[in-house]
RNA sequence: GGGCGAGUGGCGAAAUUGGUAAACGCACAACACUUAAAAUGUUGCCCUAUUUUUAGGUUGAGGGUUCAAGUCCCUCCUCGCCCACCA
């Protein structure tokens, strides 16, 4: 036998797989669809840590083959936005260069690793076949009132020169760059996904998705639901009124003043009234200044201002209490004004400590009775649940029943009513920069915003020279005065195309889609050729969605994996595809961190190039070893040493070909095939779970005992080959063929265990004393209780332990434990 | 502050879901092969005592339930991730 060498083996494979299209059986009636978060191709090429979720989505992609599903496993790259724009930037290249340069590493570096992807239905956000589908979506949802323009204060990087949706902000800066986020007022376009918020809520739970609890989780606390009730507190001695919002009604006999927004509409509307408006006017100014950072470093100290002369009723009491206004009341949420109870709200608290203002205690907590009531007051609010005091009827009551009857009574007076509130905000969706999709609208003097119809898509994107950001608010499009003066679609008068670009996020929305699309196109790879109508692919898009295994990275969360969500529900309301959730089911990926455990980045040194992985161990003892490092979905640290053992493992895979036989040594056989079947057993049940890992031990206890033995059995070699094929394709395809195979081993079938000979004759039993193990005795499987007892008394070193002393109990756990309790 | 998750050898980890803790691998050590090294193979490798055997201890800390706890319950400690003035 010669030596492994995976460099000769593993390109000749790739060749073949490719010509021959081993892997695009498309025909079958199973299908299955295994999707990858597609990366956007930086100028850094990959590391080590990106094709962990493709090892695994390729492991899967083969283990469902080889069950005889047609699968769809495609990639394709997000090249539009900040990153790539960013790095044409730097590098003095232009970003459509810089993309096509990137990507071609990347395919070079993913071809390496001999996935199972389609490349024919490679897709490309940029390309301008791809983005026209990306404006016709933007297109319908313009037309059905769900993109709009807006004039409130957004999120502005300013070194990134462009305005960014809550979802690009980490902590209150820019998730890019890092710099500080400033609000600005700037005219932007917004999507409404708020529409979309208790249908994005309600489907995660009703959809049967198969996801991670923990991703669902953030989903539901990033759309942040919540329900209350919305109700009005009138203005003495005026026509006036706030509104406010609470979840917590039940404490209105506790408000002892109200507080509105900086930004509430109702200061300027009462200014005459307010005495002391001048300072009024100095706070606003100051909280206007103030950064989304500094309002949240600041939050400890409560600053706000009482509006003198002003002086509001509360509707339960009709006592009066005093107004302020305060930054600690954000403009955004609810109805921007809220009512203050500082006995049960740890911010009302600390606020009203500073102004000395009363707190008043109308929710006291049950009385449990090994409870001392100390009766003294706890330092701060008491923010939970319990029994109403000093709130007139309502006393007595919990707060539970108080809120009922409460809401009941202000909807009665036509004071109030119920009210669902979302933190989830309308997503920002124009960007002040030059590499992303235009966005397909023009503004007519006469016909205001008029959509760019839908035969003139894709509305390319205008080749520039200085492609920089300008940092004034317009995109660097604005200056090309040729590309902004067209004329008005509805109207034929002279008007300016909208300059404002898409996001990011925008071409991965519907990607997923646009693999399914590229099936129906006959054109070459690479040519992309995507056709309206939409209803045409519909075929397609019944027969594959939803994707049903979906892996990618947890940072996407509450950002790509809302919008795609968000999108795709819209697509559904216009039967453009038949089900409402996208992804079935959804696994996120664990980071690989360095060496040294900090994150794999330049700044440390410590980034592993896979082509060098490669090179030295091999394209299989690679992907192996990212399998094994640990569970799946945790972070793990790289280990060059621990390829090694992969390799090493590989080797003696290989060696094994030397014992091949056909002879009939039926004691060895027995033995073998036994294990053989477990490890199918554990390996068919460890990948359809994502335990990676273990499916790799059980695989590698074979291997030892195989060593063990003089010979391996031809047809047990065949299954072991199959097995082992999603983990290490190449090897096992190369022992495939030298078992005088003609035809790929993906195109066997996954081999099924026999349940008989997965179950052992003999096992060991372990027999305890007071719960000790103090022996263990090789018996028949099926032992029964009294035999097995019979046994253990009979055992020297039982007797040791029980002799002359009571026995007391037997407890006895089938083919597991047998426990003696002595007295 | 809120939510989610995790703490097991020198390291990555496993444990049939309440039943022999440390499988599998990495690193390390000794030996064999070699002039030597690498590679490979064999053996050892949680802690303590001891004589190969054996006994005791051990899953972040403490308590509880149970014949039996890494696993279930309570209290506490540490770490990670996400969100964060959302009324």
């Amino acid at each position: 036998m010669e030596k492994y060498d995976p460099q000769k083996i593993e390109l000749k494979w790739q060749e073949y797989w490719d010509k021959n299209r081993t892997y695009k059986n498309y025909n079958r009636e199973k299908r299955f669809y295994v999707l990858d978060m597609f990366p956007y191709p930086s100028g850094e090429g990959l590391h080590v840590g990106h094709p962990k979720g493709y090892i695994a989505t390729d492991v899967f992609a083969r283990f469902k083959i080889l069950q005889g599903y047609s699968v769809l496993h495609p990639m394709g790259f997000d090249s539009f936005g900040l990153p790539a724009e960013n790095y044409a930037i730097k590098n003095k290249i232009h970003p459509k260069i810089a993309v096509e340069k990137n990507i071609a590493t990347y395919q070079k570096q993913l071809k390496a690793f001999g996935f199972t992807y389609d490349w024919e239905r490679e897709i490309i956000t940029s390309d301008p076949e791809y983005y026209k589908w990306t404006q016709w979506i933007f297109l319908k949802m313009f037309e059905k009132g769900l993109a709009y323009e807006s004039n409130e204060p957004v999120n502005w990087c300013p070194s990134c020169k462009t305005v960014l949706a809550n979802e690009d902000l980490e902590k209150g800066s820019c998730e890019r760059c890092g710099s500080r986020i400033v609000q600005k007022k700037l005219r932007q376009w917004v999507l409404k996904m708020t529409a979309y918020a208790d249908r994005l809520l309600y489907d995660l739970d009703n959809e049967n998705l198969n996801w991670e609890e923990m991703i669902k989780e953030q989903q539901r606390n990033w759309i942040g639901r919540s329900e209350g009730v919305q109700f009005e507190i009138k203005i003495k001695n005026s026509e006036e009124k706030i509104e406010v919002y609470t979840t917590r009604l039940d404490t209105v006999f506790g408000m002892t003043y109200a507080v509105v927004a900086p930004e509430h509409p109702i200061l300027e509307r009462i200014k005459d009234g307010i005495k002391n408006f001048s300072e009024i006017k100095r706070y606003l100014i100051q909280a206007q200044n103030k950064t989304e950072l500094e309002r949240m470093e600041l939050q400890k100290e409560k600053t706000g201002v009482k509006l003198e002369g002003i002086t509001a009723i509360n509707p339960f009491t009709k006592e009066d209490i005093p107004l302020f206004v305060a930054d600690y009341v954000l403009g955004f949420y609810g109805t921007g004004a809220v009512m203050a109870v500082p006995a049960h709200d740890e911010r009302d608290f600390e606020f009203a400590r500073k102004h000395n203002l009363p707190v008043k205690e109308v929710v006291k907590k049950p009385e449990t009775k090994n409870e001392k009531n100390s009766g003294e007051k706890t330092d701060g609010a008491f923010t939970e649940d319990g029994i109403l005091a000093s709130s007139g009827e309502y006393s007595r009551l919990t707060s539970e029943n108080a809120r009922g009857k409460m809401a009941e009574w202000l909807e009665k007076n036509n004071l109030g009513r119920k009210k669902v509130n979302y933190k989830m905000r309308d997503w920002v969706f124009s960007r002040q920069r030059y590499w992303g999709e235009p966005i397909p609208i023009v503004h007519c003097e006469k016909c205001g915003t008029v959509a760019v119809p839908e035969n003139e898509l894709p509305l390319k994107l205008p080749e520039v020279k200085s492609y920089e950001p300008t940092g004034t608010g317009e995109s660097p499009l604005a200056n090309i005065s040729e590309w902004v003066n067209t004329k008005c679609p509805k109207c034929g008068g002279s008007a300016k195309r909208e300059t404002n670009t898409m996001p990011q996020w925008a071409g991965s929305c519907w990607y997923y889609l646009a693999y399914l699309m590229r099936g129906v196109s006959n054109l070459p790879a690479g040519q992309m050729n995507l056709q309206f109508p939409i209803s045409s692919y519909k075929g397609e898009f019944d027969r594959w969605l939803p994707v049903d295994l979906y892996i990618g990275g947890i940072e996407h969360a509450t950002r790509h994996l809302l919008y795609a969500r968000f999108w795709h529900k819209f697509l559904y309301d216009l039967g453009v595809v038949s089900k409402k959730e996208p992804f079935k089911r959804l696994i996120h990926v664990g980071l690989v961190s360095g060496e040294d455990g900090r994150k794999m980045s330049k700044r440390w040194g410590n980034v592993v190039n896979p082509d060098d992985v490669i090179s030295e161990f091999g394209a299989d003892a690679m992907r192996l070893f990212e399998m094994f490092m640990g569970p799946f979905t945790q972070e793990v640290h790289w280990s060059t040493a621990g390829v090694n053992g992969s390799r090493r493992f590989l080797e003696r895979v290989w060696k094994l070909q030397d014992k091949i036989t056909n002879r009939k040594t039926e004691v060895a056989r027995k033995k073998i095939e036994k294990l053989l079947h477990k490890t199918i057993k554990k390996v068919t049940e460890d990948i359809e779970n994502f335990r990676f890992n273990t499916a790799i031990s059980q695989l590698m206890i074979l291997i030892n005992e195989i060593e063990k033995e003089k010979e391996l059995q031809t047809a047990d070699c065949e299954l072991l080959i199959i097995i082992l094929s999603p983990f290490a394709p190449h090897i096992a395809e190369e022992m495939w063929f030298h078992l005088g195979h003609k035809e790929s081993v993906f195109l066997q079938k996954w081999p099924r265990h026999d349940p008989a000979l997965t179950k052992d004759e003999k096992i060991n039993l372990a027999v305890q004393v007071n719960g000790k193990v103090r022996d263990i005795m090789a018996v028949d499987a099926d032992i029964s209780e009294d035999e097995a007892g019979k046994s253990a008394f009979a055992r020297e070193k039982i007797k040791k332990w029980t002799a002359g002393k009571e026995i007391k109990q037997v407890i006895y756990i089938p083919g597991r434990i047998m426990n003696i309790v002595v007295g």
